[in-house]
RNA sequence: GUGGAUAUAGUUCAGUUGGUUAGAGCGCCAGAUUGUGGCUCUGGAGGUCGUGGGUUCGAGUCCCACUAUCCACCCCA
């Protein structure tokens, strides 16, 4: 039956394991807040056109990955299938460039691709993306490069590379695309079907193909870096620069062209190596015109994008711990109903004053409720039966140790804060 | 969109050439210890064998379709 079955490609997110989402997640908000970005959140699904003009008419994302329906009053909705056009288009519809600038942004948000389904690719998935918009300097490049770079290292990722190309503005991009294709002509009846149609439509991307017999022919094909002018040429030895100091260790890599239509000059990838391959975990890029493209004014922009299921598999695969949360600091153990009401009311006064602590739901035997106090991870338990309520008196037992105190019950929010 | 593998308890998996009542580990519940967890031992609950059709006296097992999962390709994060 479906009616128990989440739609392909979804994954539901259990108890078990959503601490690592809060740690990941908590650490993308520490170092956005330690470089500056603040959080911006955009709706779920957006005018499709938006997605048509921003992410671009040639991409695979466009051609066959979106999701898209008209809704009642037949407009055509699409669910993000990329974080940084509606960021774009939020940032032009409050005109948050008429702010000072560099505005500096990140988000955490699902985005949404029709695709088959493999490890680490899903239909929904989660994605930390950070934008940079209005400085043209390759220092904005380096920012968020740097940033990426940290946050994987911080999550105690090794063996990082960072692969960057320049893909020049849309003038030189316009001679090189000449040259290429010029190149490719004499090639054209060898390369594979889906180059044939990329001939026309998105050179670039020949440059990209994964088949043998392109990637021959594109062995020896022109290099974009001989193209760019020198505007462009600038900017990325600015860029290089800039990596250098920060001590960041890049390779350029004249192949990667990346999968958007809106980038211009840089674009990156940052490669984990393992053992087996090389996996992708981030990739981004340099836009300058896509702010434009959408109607706003023309001003610079550089970001990424980070997947964060992915992210999560790659540290599970390095045997990476996620730290887990401690468990409750007190459980209250019952013996009878008087102790029931007695145990309800210190543990609802207990955590008013902020101690997290449990009781018993189930009415569980006492060897059942030590069993789940053992299990939930509690620090301590206290057993409260008619003989510690009439005395005032009980024993807290630390549950690591199994060691026993005797206390006097009035005083267990006063012992229990000296030992948190 | 293409190709391959798989689908049995909450979970990971056994299940002989098709043959009575479909099993195990882990998990869950209980007892051994009637007011004290972890380790151990004992017992218990839990399955329309992915769904629908077909072959057969008889299907978890064979055939077909559908759905889903995993892997590879394409592409990307």
């Amino acid at each position: 039956m479906m009616l128990t079955q989440a739609p392909k490609g979804t994954k539901d997110v259990l108890p078990k394991e959503s601490y690592k989402w809060h740690y990941i997640e908590g650490e993308i908000r520490k170092i956005c807040f330690e470089f500056g970005y603040h959080e911006m959140r955009t709706p779920t699904f957006e005018h499709t056109e938006l997605i048509l003009r921003g992410v671009g008419e040639t991409t695979d994302i466009v051609q066959k990955e979106m999701y898209t329906f008209n809704d009642k009053a037949g407009r055509s909705i699409t669910l993000k299938p990329e974080g940084t056009a509606p960021a774009v288009r939020a940032f032009i519809e409050h005109g948050l460039h008429f702010d000072t600038q560099p505005t500096k942004l990140y988000y955490i948000t699902p985005v949404f691709r029709y695709e088959n389904v493999q490890a680490g690719r899903l239909r929904e998935h989660h994605q930390f993306g950070v934008e940079l918009f209005g400085s043209p300097s390759p220092s904005a490049d380096a920012e968020v490069i740097s940033l990426a770079m940290t946050f994987l290292k911080r999550l105690g990722l090794d063996n990082l590379k960072v692969n960057i190309n320049n893909i020049g503005c849309q003038e030189c991009r316009k001679n090189y695309n000449e040259a290429l294709k010029n190149y490719l002509k004499d090639n054209y009846d060898k390369l594979c079907d889906v180059c044939k149609d990329r001939f026309e439509r998105n050179t670039l991307r020949i440059l990209d193909c994964k088949e043998k017999t392109c990637q021959a022919i594109v062995k020896d094909a022109p290099v974009i870096t001989d193209y760019v002018c020198e505007n462009c040429k600038n900017h990325f030895e600015g860029l290089k620069h800039e990596l250098d100091i920060l001590n960041i260790p890049y390779e350029v890599d004249p192949h990667i062209v990346r999968g958007l239509d809106y980038y211009t000059q840089t674009v990156f990838e940052i490669i984990t190596s393992s053992i087996k391959e090389n996996l992708t975990i981030c990739g981004g890029g340099r836009y300058n015109n896509l702010i434009k493209e959408i109607g706003g004014p023309d001003m610079p922009a550089v970001g990424f994008g980070l997947g964060i299921e992915r992210l999560i598999l790659t540290l599970e695969a390095r045997g990476i711990e996620i730290p887990k949360p401690k468990g409750v600091l007190l459980y209250v153990a019952t013996i009878g109903d008087k102790a029931k009401d007695e145990a309800s009311k210190i543990v609802f006064d207990l955590r008013n004053k902020g101690i997290p602590c449990e009781r018993d739901l189930m009415n569980k035997s006492l060897k059942a409720q030590m069993k789940y106090a053992n299990k939930i991870g509690a620090k301590y338990v206290i057993v409260l039966g008619d003989e510690e309520i009439d005395s005032n008196k009980a024993r807290l037992k630390e549950m690591e140790t199994g060691k026993e105190e005797d206390i006097v019950l009035s005083d267990l929010y006063k012992i229990l804060l000296q030992r948190v």
